[in-house]
DNA sequence: GATGTCTGGTTGTCTAGACATCGATATCAC
DNA sequence: GTGATATCGATGTCTAGACAACCAGACATC
């Protein structure tokens, strides 16, 4: 294998073996066959498979092998987390722009952005469609420094939060949500045409920079389609 | 530091380490400077920070140092996944089961769980309850052999999927979920103590252990108290 | 004052092993 | 045959470094 310069090997090595993953459950080569196959020695060969681990794509079994997971991939089922707006999974959608200025924040998104009270925010209300019509009413807060840089943005076809990790130069690492079913309030069932009192999904997410500083702050509905989503387990979780 | 045996070092270091976490931003001492105050090597001192980079508690910065993050530790704010129900942050909380059986499993269920159609399956229903009352209706499948091996566990108190891990031998590793909204049920909304039509979250589960074998299916109604969760973004979950 | 450069310290990547522990298999004793 | 034991290969943990890439701040230069 000819390693390109200025990707980590333990990278290209990972992405090697996922290639050839048939994903059936089989064993894979022992470490010690991999570090013969690439010529490195096995601690980068583990840490090209704790890439896989952490994936969900393998998994090791201490004195027997390792082995790929026999998780089909359906290509609806995305592990949470990997867009900003996990209900876009259609292969095609776009987000209509309705509203976007700055204005002084309410309580309760000061409060969620870490904001004083009665500072400024920048506001951005629109409407996620896909081919087959409208099915999701967004109102995302951001603090002011924040949207003054994504102002020029064009977020028809990109994601809020893509644009934000860009202009902060920051990676954006936590989401936290809150979810419950709400009956469609009247101007949302409008924009959504829908009936009145249709059920909704109602999300409200706070998204968190690596260094713990809110960004964005959203709360959306979303007509009752099926919301499907794949979680990967970890030890981490599991702790508590 | 006296190190525990039988406890690998990076873990009792990690644990250390999380103990003394401020959690506001502050930057922790060098890896190198760890190496001389736990007198272990670099790359146990790193194994050690993987971990609780994986945790969310800290995030790095090359050539500046690493950090922790100021995330507040909203107690009821738990990482997906952490528990078999997630609905169950109440501090307390038991399931009340209202019937246990073997029985055909239906089309949709044998599909989730890849079993052949009119296979047998173990069905178990119940109603989650909190001091205030009922919050949550349960439908699980499983294959038989897993429900005979759970048949007599008291599962009022420990969850589904804690009983399974037991008995298999193996850690569930992946969820894959359906959210949508819904209103509730008849026979649901009786048993919840409801009135009809109120909206519920409906989801649909399947847990399947780390070999990709399915090993439970649920469906289950949740009123719609509020249910908050946090999501930690990796670099993993980007690339799909 | 603004810009470029050097320097020291940090994390990122990688080597070449060592020993421990676990699990399945084969062998041996009964 | 059956059960205990030995063995072998697998992953798990750990050492003691090396060099590269990156960042911030000090310093010199324009």
């Amino acid at each position: 294998m000819n390693y390109r310069p200025g990707i980590p090997r333990y990278l290209q090595i990972a992405d090697d073996i996922r290639r050839d993953l048939r994903g059936e459950g089989e064993q894979i080569p022992s470490e010690h066959a991999l570090c013969a196959r690439y010529k490195v020695s096995r601690p980068t060969i583990r840490q090209a498979l704790d890439v896989l681990v952490q994936e969900g794509r393998i998994y090791r079994h201490a004195g027997r092998g390792t082995f790929s997971t026999a998780v089909t991939g359906d290509p609806r089922m995305r592990v949470i987390g990997s867009l900003d707006d996990m209900m876009a999974l259609a292969a095609e959608n776009w987000f209509k722009i309705i509203g976007r200025e700055a204005l002084r924040v309410p309580p309760n998104i000061a409060q969620a952005l870490k904001l004083p009270p009665g500072s400024l925010g920048y506001r951005v209300i629109g409407v996620r469609h896909s081919e087959n019509g409208p099915f999701q009413h967004v109102t995302a807060w951001m603090p002011e420094p924040i949207g003054r840089k994504i102002a020029e943005d064009d977020l028809s076809k990109t994601s809020l939060v893509a644009s934000i990790e860009r202009h902060l130069g920051m990676e954006v690492k936590f989401l936290e949500q809150v979810v419950d079913a709400a009956l469609a309030p009247r101007n949302v069932a409008d924009l959504l045409q829908l009936r009145p009192r249709t059920p909704l999904l109602r999300f409200e997410r706070t998204y968190i920079a690596a260094n713990g500083e809110p960004v964005e702050h959203a709360i959306s509905y979303q007509t009752g389609r099926r919301y499907p989503y794949r979680v990967i387990l970890s030890q981490a979780d599991r702790r508590g």
